[in-house]
DNA sequence: GTGAAAGCGCTAACAG
DNA sequence: CTGTTAGCGCTTTCAC
């Protein structure tokens, strides 16, 4: 099994050791004749490298860890997709990890991760208020930077989406589509995303003259069985509101399954949204109105500040990207025509602050 | 910034180096004052280790490597998720990458995981063919199992289901619910599922009396987009066939949407299924009628194989679990009654030989 | 039960 | 350009 060392290479190939490792990573470099004895001898011994030894020498692994609530959440998959094909852009290796929605699961990660001299790590933290100590204790030790989510009062670096922005997309085509009471399905609110989804709702509908009840706002989790069964509770609670806004599709997913059951047409008895454009959005039926999220942009951006961070420490970058409108067929009753044309372009860059 | 090391907590607590390490690691009994010192002094100094260099020492690093085709197959990242559970129950950590379906690219995932000294590798292959020498590389310096996919002709330990089965299950299904005649939309015939699949397909169609055709057997890749677009081939190519097999549900999906476009109705024109039982397969309308796999069980099975190999090396081991057949609203047209009970339990140890 | 010392495999000085 | 030397931070004999 793994045996073959740098010193065995050196040996057959009747150099140093210094010079195999200069041959083979390429840091200096080495006369032809040497380079050609190096690398055949490491192939014909299998030699295959111990980046272990490496990372302890150069104290530096070219790995970054991530951290996401749920890896069986699209949305967070097709995240992690993209940052990986950026990392491996730039020859680094993405140690994923999954917190599974649990604080004391993501602490684990995180000291893992740290100790495994990871360059930095890349968090989406599942919780708003107990995730924070951990973050904040990771960030102090290395570049971390926050995405999508994120935990209140830390002075890290986050990239997101501008969430208020979304719900103004949201909320002015419902209005537009006629829709003049909404009630907004989301998880309990332990994260950012939930709250500024929530507090965005509420004041647009404020602003747009809508109305909404306290039994209209539903808190759970981001599943498509809380989905299902925040829907129920709405039907069965009589009045039925225009529209119903969902904080992530796979909620919305939920809603749309509970009014085909119960008989309740969508678009036309209710319009549904969702948010973050899941692949599977619109495969649903009828196709889900939602919010899309530019992935790779944000991924770009989490991996740019990354490396900032490592160079500058210190100075805390908060970016938020513009979110779309992607108008499907679950909104927009029949009959109904566009008044004006859509939003959703444009990105404005929040703040570059230290606290 | 600056990493606290073992010899600061060492100095703080008075005590040696090796002593700090046995107190921290629980290697080896120490005084119960000595603990207590060395345990403050570690807390104090904000000490977090260093598995960098403790895994170049004892050449361990508690972490296995897995590598699947795609990230974003639902599929995949639920036989992910079951198996960081089973391994975060030993206390190990998972290493996850994603070969996108290119064999170039997982032979660079299994030469870093290689040169991170993981202790294992748990791999789907993406390629039938052309990932067998770099699975085969790999298998020979450490211990390695094959998941769900394999490739062809290697030696190393296997975990999957029984494709045969799968299909008698599926096939039995829908002649019972009248279908004489089926199509079978499926990938590219590049990895180990897909050639199982559709042998399975043709020796049951042929078993029970049914027919088919070679234009309708479509090959192209796993995923919704292949699914729509075979079946409008299929759908223009005149003559419907009764069923519609669908190598996974990703591809049912696909081909229940184009349907619905084309004002084909399911399961009363046509009859649809899918393999693998994803969450979406219950989603979509109509629910998908589909194969279940023992997720959590091919997981646990892996994991156990896994460390097997660690000790015995050499033996390799293949394990078929039986899948279940799952019906849904999209095979058995209105009026149909099932004529017998369903079938689907038990399982089959295949073989345990070494080549 | 504890300490001293010898490396794990590799790379970064520092000569030559 | 190439070799020699000195560790990276930790675990583990081997003594006491």
């Amino acid at each position: 099994m793994q045996r073959v060392t740098i010193a065995q290479v050196a040996e057959r190939a009747e150099v140093s050791t210094a010079t195999v490792s200069r041959a083979l990573s390429g840091a200096r470099p080495v006369s032809d004749e040497i380079q050609r004895r190096v690398i055949a001898a490491a192939r014909e011994l299998g030699y295959s490298g111990n980046s272990i030894a490496s990372a302890l020498r150069r104290s530096r692994t070219d790995t970054v860890g991530m951290v996401v609530p749920s890896i069986t959440n699209p949305f967070f998959t097709s995240l992690v997709e993209s940052v990986e094909h950026v990392l491996q852009a730039e020859g680094r290796q993405l140690f994923l990890c999954d917190s599974r929605q649990e604080p004391e699961v993501e602490r684990g990660h995180l000291r893992s991760l740290m100790a495994r001299q990871v360059d930095g790590i890349i968090i989406s933290p599942c919780h708003g208020s107990e995730s924070a100590s951990a973050v904040q204790g990771a960030a102090e030790t290395l570049p971390l930077v926050q995405l999508d989510r994120r935990v209140a009062g830390t002075s890290t670096d986050w990239v997101g989406v501008d969430d208020h922005e979304g719900m103004r997309l949201l909320l002015e085509h419902l209005h537009a589509a006629g829709a003049r009471s909404a009630a907004f399905v989301s998880s309990a609110m332990t994260n950012s995303s939930t709250e500024l989804r929530l507090a965005g709702f509420k004041l647009q509908v404020e602003r747009l003259g809508m109305t909404t009840r306290a039994e209209w706002i539903l808190l759970g989790e981001y599943s498509v069985a809380w989905g299902r069964r925040a829907t129920e509770t709405l039907l069965d609670g009589g009045e039925l509101p225009d529209a119903i806004v969902c904080a992530d599709d796979l909620i919305a997913i939920g809603a749309l399954r509970t009014c085909r059951v119960r008989g309740v047409t969508v678009p036309d008895d209710v319009q549904i949204t969702g948010y973050d454009d899941i692949d599977f959005a619109e495969l649903v039926d009828p196709a889900l109105t939602t919010i899309s999220q530019p992935r790779d942009r944000i991924a770009a951006e989490t991996v740019r500040l990354l490396a900032t961070a490592e160079t500058w420490g210190g100075t805390a970058a908060h970016t938020a990207l513009a979110p779309a409108l992607v108008v499907r067929e679950s909104t927009e009753p029949s009959g109904w025509s566009p008044p004006y044309p859509r939003f959703g372009d444009g990105e404005h860059q929040e703040s570059s602050s230290r606290s």
